[in-house]
DNA sequence: TCTGGGGTCCTAGGACCC
DNA sequence: TCTGGGGTCCTAGGACCC
């Protein structure tokens, strides 16, 4: 395919990541509270119980404020913030124009999510492409990005941290033990406390000391998949491909957590009923059909547990996912205050309509 | 001022069949 | 009669991420 002359050029990966992207529309929107602390979350009001911070501005995260803790813990430490309502409508409009932009420069372009993506590309210099990225996102929408550049996913993720916000960073080969060997391992993407921790016990801290662990070591302790895939992880590997094919959901949630604790058996059922109607009214929306049902409770203890059963035959029809749903919430024992209810539909797999093709692009 | 909501993937173990 | 072992399906639970 390729001659001596042009041999096939590095495919860089580019992890484009939205810079406090919430409080960033909403700051568009609201051009008076820029440079003051504003957290987006709930319905905007701070004294609200049993809601928590979206997306907190820079100034906010100053004090302290940060994604998931409760907004009267925000209000407390940050008492002098705008609070605004989280307006999902608003952010995925403007996440549909970045991603817009993002594939209008000719590159394939992985959605991972609101504000991220991956955008994978052949080219010489990705620290240009990078830069016009920045370029034509700020022009066009306003909003500010950082980019982390590898030739793999998890890595060009680790280096976008080193950009924000509004920078560039590239994580190669060449620099990646001497900037993450000293780290501790939970700075690779995928490792998370739980891990941490196991890995501690093994007497394994850093990202060098995973790198150097005895792949067996791993596989015995985290199972064949795992255990190679995190020493992959501290070597500075990770997926290689970029895929623009649409995303096919794989299941679709809703869970609610009530203002307070639910006692009355009828409440439960209603709320289960409630939850599956609306799931399910989405799944039907996009012509999806259903497999499995999964109900979700959350004790006033936090104890929180799951029940999943697959339906006799997959449908789309109200009827039995709701008879599934009641009898799945039927088997917990519901003697003590409930906290949360979700239900989750899985979906088929096999049969997915294909994607329409389109005729003009 | 206790701990939201929406997802994905992996592993373990029991049941069942050959 | 007793026993070994592989393969698959299913549910529960764990871990992680944004």
């Amino acid at each position: 395919m390729t001659g001596s002359g042009t041999t096939a050029r590095t495919q860089w990966i580019l992890h484009v990541d939205l810079d406090q992207f919430l409080a960033s529309v909403e700051l568009q929107r609201h051009p008076e509270l820029v440079g003051v602390p504003v957290i987006v979350g709930g319905n905007g009001d701070p004294t609200e119980p049993r809601k928590v911070v979206t997306c907190a501005s820079y100034e906010a995260r100053e004090f302290g404020v940060h994604a998931g803790m409760p907004l009267r813990t925000a209000a407390r430490r940050c008492p002098d913030a705008t609070f605004l309502p989280s307006d999902s409508q608003a952010y995925d409009a403007a996440s549909e124009r970045v991603m817009g932009l993002l594939r209008d420069l000719g590159h394939p372009v992985e959605v991972w999510g609101w504000d991220e993506a991956y955008v994978g590309a052949r080219v010489d210099d990705p620290v240009e492409l990078a830069r016009r990225v920045q370029d034509v996102v700020a022009t066009e929408t306003g909003l500010s990005c950082s980019v982390g550049i590898s030739d793999n996913k998890q890595r060009a993720k680790v280096a976008t941290g080193f950009g924000k916000p509004g920078g560039v960073f590239a994580l190669t080969e060449d620099n990646w033990m001497t900037i993450m060997g000293d780290r501790h391992v939970d700075a690779l993407w995928g490792v998370g406390p739980k891990t941490a921790k196991k890995l501690a016990a093994m007497g394994i801290t850093t990202v060098a000391d995973l790198a150097g662990t005895d792949s067996a070591e791993l596989t015995s302790a985290f199972g064949p998949t795992t255990g190679l895939w995190i020493l992959l992880l501290a070597k500075g590997g990770g997926d290689t491909a970029v895929s623009a094919e649409p995303w096919v959901p794989r299941s679709r949630s809703h869970v609610v957590t009530f203002p307070q604790d639910l006692t009355d058996r009828a409440d439960m059922n209603s709320a289960v009923v409630d939850l599956a109607r609306r799931t399910l009214a989405e799944v039907v929306e996009q012509r999806r059909i259903v497999t499995r049902v999964a109900v979700t409770v959350r004790t006033k203890t936090f104890y929180t547990r799951t029940k999943i059963r697959k339906l006799t035959t997959p449908t789309t029809d109200l009827g039995p996912i709701v008879e599934t749903a009641l009898d799945l919430l039927g088997h917990f024992e519901l003697d003590r205050p409930i906290r949360l209810l979700g239900v989750r539909l899985e979906l088929a797999m096999d049969d997915v309509a294909s994607p329409v093709v389109a005729a003009g692009g």
